[in-house]
DNA sequence: ATGGGCACCTGGCTGC
DNA sequence: TGCAGCCAGGTGCCCA
């Protein structure tokens, strides 16, 4: 599910209900995650205050006092704030009790997600430590894509997905970011020329922005920190839209795969 | 270093 | 109605 844009609305939904909020508890009911919820979660959190609630690439780090709270939502992960007495729906792993009575309560059915707390500084753990840059910075640039696309043979779809260069493009925008810039998902990163690449770095700025501002996609899980899904579904270009008419020139959409995951594309718009 | 493929999971949909 | 098969917003890890 969540890319970046669906992990931004996530912070900003459940950050006004935590900030400086002291943790009153962590009731877990299913430890079961990629990596299995350690089991003195609620003995080290409770009683800790809130300080900030950031966001790098697709984690969520929310940070305490003796450390740092990592959050992944994986494929099917959400966040909701909520009272902590709502009806238990299955996959609720965890409930986070505030001292003001809501909750942050984590759902994930396919337990892709993590919820791991780490001393120090997170940015040094290790799932984060090798990320490359967030593409909604201003150091994001065409002229970046050219310095690490040099050389790469890989489909350029493929290496969009690719976090050690850029973080945050999954599936969705990776397919929606290369119909907007016009670029064949086939072609090879490297070969790539300048002005392409920099209408590509615009072309991602562009569609996470628009995306962030509708709420994040909502294919099937998503929902943000009040339950709302995301609107950005009916903003997308090619994404699940095979043999449906291209939005802009009429011909029908393509799919095909590619590194394991499904491809859309318009074979008429994108022959950079 | 790079690239490719698998694994981890549940649920929803399709077609027989 | 039942069931097998396929597919799904991610990413760490192992192998060539």
């Amino acid at each position: 599910m969540p890319e970046l844009p669906e992990v931004e609305t996530t912070r900003r939904g459940i950050a006004p209900a935590l900030q400086d909020r002291r943790i009153r508890g962590v009731v877990v009911r299913e430890r079961r995650l990629r990596w299995p919820i350690a089991r003195d979660l609620n003995a080290r959190l409770s009683g800790q205050r809130i300080r900030a609630i950031r966001r790098r690439a697709k984690y969520l780090l929310i940070d305490l006092e003796t450390g740092t709270l990592i959050l992944h939502l994986g494929m099917s992960g959400s966040l909701r704030v909520l009272p902590p007495e709502t009806g238990v729906l299955a996959h609720d792993h965890l409930d986070i009790v505030l001292d003001s009575g809501l909750a942050l309560r984590f759902n994930d059915p396919r337990r892709f997600g993590c919820v791991l707390f780490a001393e120090g500084d997170p940015l040094s753990h290790k799932l984060l430590r090798r990320l490359g840059p967030e593409p909604l910075e201003e150091s994001f640039t065409g002229d970046y894509l050219q310095r690490v696309f040099r050389g790469r043979r890989v489909a350029i779809k493929t290496l969009l997905m690719n976090g050690q260069l850029l973080v945050g493009v999954g599936n969705i925008y990776a397919s929606e970011a290369l119909f907007r810039a016009r670029i064949n998902p086939r072609r090879a990163a490297g070969r790539l020329k300048p002005a392409q690449l920099r209408k590509l770095a615009r072309s991602i700025k562009q569609v996470l922005n628009l995306a962030i501002r509708a709420g994040g996609t909502t294919l099937r899980d998503y929902v943000g920190a009040n339950g709302d899904p995301g609107y950005f579904r009916r903003k997308l270009y090619v994404y699940e839209r095979s043999g449906k008419p291209c939005r802009v020139c009429r011909t029908p959409i393509r799919h095909f795969t590619q590194g394991q995951r499904s491809t859309y594309f318009c074979p008429h718009c994108q022959t950079g």
